[in-house]
DNA sequence: AAGATCTGCAACCGCATACCA
DNA sequence: ATGGTATGCGGTTGCAGATCT
């Protein structure tokens, strides 16, 4: 079966929308609604490609998106959905209202893949990073007389994932897969994507499957009175690392392992990833070194635990 | 101060799949 | 069953503004 085009690209205009482009485009969809985008255009007399003009309201328009910062609970909650669904945007977007799978997806490539490997976390297997840790360990070892990292801890980092959520995610994708609009139907009976009234914990686990095991006590009674998406957000979070027994792996901190000017923090985007890794580079040129946004200085990872390069190494001499 | 480089994000591209005649 | 069309999705690009040298 041929691929079409989607739309006749002769004549029409491309690049960034203009506030009376927006304006008609809203204006359009307020009357008629959303859909039908091949027609969208013409029927709005705007001279643009429909599948344009479905972006712009998908990721733009719309009025129920939020936009600015994404909060600590929206991150962390990102974080954790990745480490189960991969690059499935669209079921993290439906996981976090508000936000679109586009907003998420350059959040997560400018931002938080950044810092995972910065972490030395593998942004793409959730995973420490092996070939750095081990590289890191030996030179530790030689260089400082101590060990960085330990290893038997590395290997119980998976221990992280909990079978809750990854059921969690398995039925989303399921049912993503039987039919798309069930998502929706779901998360919303099961009140995981509402930002209607706050709904007990417990409520939201009984609905969804999920045992109160893995749960502190304290969880269970939990209510957030603001609003649903930080309910749901910090379930998946707690589901995800509040495990009362779960070991977290530590990668210990060496204090002397400081930077010539001071600076504790090292980047390691530079690093190249193991053969599992994702197999697209961060950036070409690779320079994203010595960049700590403040934003990056302030914000604390729970989840990550963070180890450091021995001075003086330079990683670039390992590629 | 100015050019170089980096960053974040909107928008584009092309593939996959659903839908329909 | 087949093929054309519409839509969804994820990867990538381009560019404006910020930051660095």
């Amino acid at each position: 079966m041929g691929r079409s085009p989607c739309c006749d690209k002769n004549g029409l205009k491309k690049g960034p929308w203009t506030q009376e482009e927006d304006l008609k485009l809203t204006n359009y969809i307020q009357v008629h609604g959303p859909g039908n985008w091949r027609t969208l255009p013409k029927n709005a007399g705007m001279r643009l490609c429909g599948k344009s003009c479905r972006l712009r309201w998908t990721n733009y328009l719309r009025p129920d998106i939020k936009r600015g910062r994404f909060s600590f609970e929206e991150e962390e909650t990102i974080i954790q959905l990745h480490s189960v669904l991969g690059n499935k945007w669209s079921v993290i977007a439906s996981i976090l209202p508000g936000r679109t799978d586009n907003e998420i997806k350059n959040y997560w490539n400018t931002r938080i893949r950044k810092r995972l490997l910065r972490n030395g976390i593998d942004p793409v297997t959730h995973a420490p990073r092996l070939d750095f840790l081990e590289l890191s360990s030996i030179l530790g070892l030689t260089l400082c007389g101590q060990s960085v990292v330990n290893a038997s801890n590395l290997l119980g980092a998976q221990t992280l994932l909990n079978p809750q959520l990854l059921s969690l995610a398995n039925t989303i994708l399921s049912l993503k897969q039987e039919n798309p609009d069930s998502v929706l139907q779901y998360l919303n009976q099961n009140q995981l994507c509402t930002t209607s009234t706050a709904v007990p914990c417990t409520s939201m686990i009984n609905q969804t499957g999920l045992t109160q095991e893995g749960f502190s006590s304290d969880m269970t009674n939990l209510s957030y009175p603001n609003s649903q998406e930080n309910l749901t957000s910090s379930i998946l979070t707690n589901a995800f690392v509040g495990q009362p027994n779960t070991t977290v792996p530590v990668l210990s901190e060496t204090p002397n392992m400081q930077s010539l000017d001071g600076n504790q923090n090292y980047s390691f985007d530079s690093v190249r990833s193991t053969p599992t890794s994702s197999p697209t580079p961060l950036h070409s040129s690779s320079t994203y070194l010595n960049r700590c946004s403040t934003d990056d200085e302030i914000e604390s990872f729970s989840t990550l635990s963070k180890f450091e390069i021995p001075e003086g190494l330079d990683i670039n001499d390992f590629m």
